[in-house]
RNA sequence: GGCCCAUUCGUCUAUCGGUUAGGACGUCAGAUUUUCAUUCUGAAAAGAGGAGUUCGACUCUCCUAUGGGCUACCA
């Protein structure tokens, strides 16, 4: 009989989210999901010296965010707890006893000063063992007197361990490499080695999912749980998100985590759904999944063993996507959410704004650069009237704009439709075509390249009165200059 | 240095011995268009190198190169 399927997301709280993490809490999440299990969040805060406050809440925050709701954890409970590491101190010091005590394990009293004489020639240090042979009365002796001690690892140093993992397969590493880890520390806290194993199995989880810099240390983590006499869970070790082909994602170089991206403007749902495709590959050509897409299209077998360099461009693209299948009021209100729409000056229907914005962004931080030309206006270059692909010129601009605001200003219907046709007829009129007219419209009324509507559009946006003031305003100074 | 892992278009990837090596993003070129964008069509673009195994290797084995990871009382 198979047991329940339980995954878990621990992470450490000292700082906010990367995108790795996330990638590796999705797919444990997914997995859970697909195979109808747990999905459990641990706080592992065991290195007391790199703890950062509100860490947890930004864990909480973002999970919630990312819709990966976890049936088990701090905040919610559940049959295995306490779910945060600080809160189960007594029962890894009770664990590392009984491997103690049957010499799986053994104190260690060495002082800094000699581990570092245990340095070799290429800076690598090796711990001799050398606790291992204390006599039981030299022991009781050291922690009599109250000597600091840690408890190590006593690793066999014959042999090989053999493990399987579900991305890369079997992998064998000769004992002689593995080393008596620390297992718990000086502080009585356990180590992360010892505190995963000892959690792991105590709360049932029976698929680890965890970055690839395990996998030197996994068959450690094996024998703790052979010495135990414990089922060892399968492992689901993930490859790397790059920054580029050298450099891992990491949250020193700045960027990378998925708070920034949502203040950039990606939606969660985008961000998700990009960060499961890096390393991941659902078989099919659909590249656009919704979560619960995910859990269905979810398999181990689509994990590719190599790192992917996460490419922002593309994420872009897909964020795009989501964007365009937003109701214009849906965008709207986004949009507001953000600081995005902070500096846009309130004279513009800023609705319609969002509207015409829709398909023309794909980050909703592409606001202010797609809206600049509402509030900065005057002093534009008169040169972005030459315009070859609509035959379009200065010289034509200046003889044509009197005709425009001759012709929109006793317009009673300031819609898109009448602005048109008006400036369709006008252009006929002068036998010019619509693509000159409208290019000088726009650029008279705007004073940029590029804006989030053709010609009319912009008027109706700007409002009759500012938009007849730009007008004359832009005629002004091609006449002066 | 030792050990572990990886290596297909610029990027994400498909191919699990026989394919014109496919798709997506990006790029470029066309078309549509009320600018820009969208949309559509098309193009350029890849098996790190070398030995094997095999009738036949991107695919299997070995070597080399390159990159990453581990080698902490960090996780």
């Amino acid at each position: 009989m198979t047991r329940t399927v339980r995954t878990r997301f621990a992470p450490s709280p000292t700082g906010f989210m990367h995108i790795g993490n996330l990638r590796t809490a999705l797919y444990a999440y997914l997995f859970a999901r697909k195979n109808h299990g747990q999905f459990i969040l641990r706080i592992e805060d065991t290195d007391r010296e790199r703890l950062v406050e509100n860490a947890v809440e930004a864990i909480y925050a973002t999970l919630n965010l990312a819709g990966l709701r976890h049936d088990e954890g701090p905040d919610v409970g559940g049959c295995c707890g306490p779910y945060t590491q600080s809160e189960r101190k007594h029962i890894y010091a009770k664990y590392a006893q009984e491997l103690v005590s049957a010499s799986h394990a053994y104190y260690c009293f060495c002082t800094k000063e000699r581990l570092d004489t245990l340095t070799d020639e290429t800076g690598n240090r090796r711990y001799d063992k050398h606790c291992l042979h204390l006599s039981r009365e030299e022991v009781a002796e050291k922690l009599a007197s109250g000597a600091p001690w840690v408890i190590r690892q006593n690793v066999p140093q014959e042999g090989v361990t053999t493990f399987s993992d579900m991305v890369y397969g079997e992998i064998s590493v000769e004992n002689r490499e593995l080393h008596d880890n620390v297992l718990l520390k000086s502080d009585g806290f356990p180590t992360y080695n010892f505190a995963n194993v000892v959690d792991d199995h105590l709360m049932e989880i029976t698929h680890v999912f965890r970055g690839m810099e395990y996998l030197s240390s996994t068959p450690n983590y094996n024998m703790l749980y052979e010495a135990f006499g414990w089922e060892i869970p399968r492992y689901v070790h993930l490859p790397h998100i790059m920054k580029d082909k050298q450099h891992k994602l990491s949250k020193r170089h700045g960027d990378a985590n998925f708070e920034d991206f949502i203040a950039k403007g990606f939606l969660p749902e985008a961000i998700l759904n990009y960060v499961a495709l890096l390393g991941w590959n659902p078989k099919t050509e659909v590249e656009k999944f919704s979560l619960q897409e995910l859990v269905e299209a979810f398999d181990v077998s689509g994990i590719s063993k190599s790192s992917a360099v996460f490419d922002e461009v593309k994420l872009r693209w897909l964020n795009a996507q989501y964007l365009k299948e937003l109701s214009p009021q849906q965008l709207h209100a986004h949009a507001l959410a953000t600081p995005h729409y902070g500096a846009i000056s309130t004279s513009v229907n800023l609705p319609l704004l969002s509207e015409l914005l829709r398909p023309r962004i794909s980050a909703l931080s592409d606001i202010p650069d797609a809206a600049k030309f509402i509030d900065s206006f005057d002093g534009y270059s008169l040169s972005l009237f030459d315009h070859a692909g609509s035959k379009s010129s200065v010289q034509l601009a200046k003889e044509t704009l009197p005709a425009v605001i001759a012709a929109l200003e006793p317009l009673a219907d300031w819609s898109n439709d009448a602005l048109f046709a008006a400036l369709e007829q006008l252009a006929a009129q002068r036998d010019l075509k619509k693509k000159q007219l409208l290019w000088i419209v726009r650029i008279a009324v705007t004073g940029h390249l590029s804006t989030p509507g053709g010609a009319s559009e912009m008027c109706v946006l700007l409002g009759k009165e500012q938009a007849i003031e730009r007008m004359k305003l832009s005629l002004e100074r091609m006449v002066n200059g």
